[in-house]
DNA sequence: TATTGTTATACTCTATAACTATA
DNA sequence: TATAGTTATAGAGTATAACAATA
């Protein structure tokens, strides 16, 4: 059973805690948020097109492809045309964006393993664990 | 003990769900997140200044001040001297603010909790009430 | 017609810098 | 000098609208 008013109380709290660690973030050294994302995402999947990252970050084509274009501009991201649909474009990392993405990960996602190595206990990293998926499919609603 | 590479599974997962949840919060109607984090703050604790406001979202009190601003244009937030120290400003919320509340929650905040109730099983809505206090921990690193 | 992507433009959010007024 | 707040300006992040190319 869901109560109602549980699930108020943990909206409000959820949005604000969210809202606050999305901040302190962003203002942690490394590459803009959307940057990173793509970069790490392209380094999971390989090769993608703009569509399907829009379509994964959540937000609209227009968007991801300025981010695109910014990382085209730094040499970290290629194109290449998809041979089976000429209106696609598939992306992949350069060798720069790979080293690129270590750079990330010693920055940014190190400060934020770093934090709940540090300051979670095992209780909370646990809870983490299960709560991370939880808001991947409220973030798909 | 904590596992390093646990820790930064989780950070690298923990980034990718906390943006793209916020940009979700962002695209649904209600007030800006900042106005209504204010809204919100200023019904919890009555009246306070741009500092504590500021130091409490961790942003600058500058950002702060034009979120106040935005909010005192539209009637939401009134501005009264602190009768003890001239530099600074008392902030609460108006009757209209008070009222502007009401329709965030009936919005915004209603979207998220119904989210929460309707796509979260009870052990996930667990897991939420730890994590959510353990994230603002980290915010405030 | 529908889909993929681009270009142009504007608005939101936050920061830094430079300033005023009060303590 | 230090603190609270303001104003000006810039940059990041995202959206909508209008378009071109391909399916």
């Amino acid at each position: 059973m869901s109560d109602p008013s549980e699930s108020a109380r943990l909206a409000v709290d959820l949005r604000q805690s969210l809202v606050r660690v999305v901040r302190r973030l962003r203002a942690t050294k490394g590459f803009p948020l959307p940057q990173a994302a793509v970069l790490h995402r392209l380094d999971r999947v390989g090769t993608t097109s703009i569509g399907e990252l829009a379509a994964h970050e959540g937000v609209r084509p227009q968007s991801m492809a300025q981010t695109i274009g910014e990382l085209e501009a730094l040499g970290l991201v290629q194109r290449a045309p998809d041979p089976t649909d000429g209106r696609r474009v598939l992306l992949s990392l350069t060798a720069a964006g790979a080293a690129a993405l270590v750079e990330e990960r010693r920055q940014r996602d190190d400060w934020l393993a770093s934090a709940i190595a540090e300051q979670l206990d095992p209780a909370e990293r646990a809870a983490l664990a299960i709560a991370i998926p939880a808001l991947s499919r409220i973030a798909d609603t």
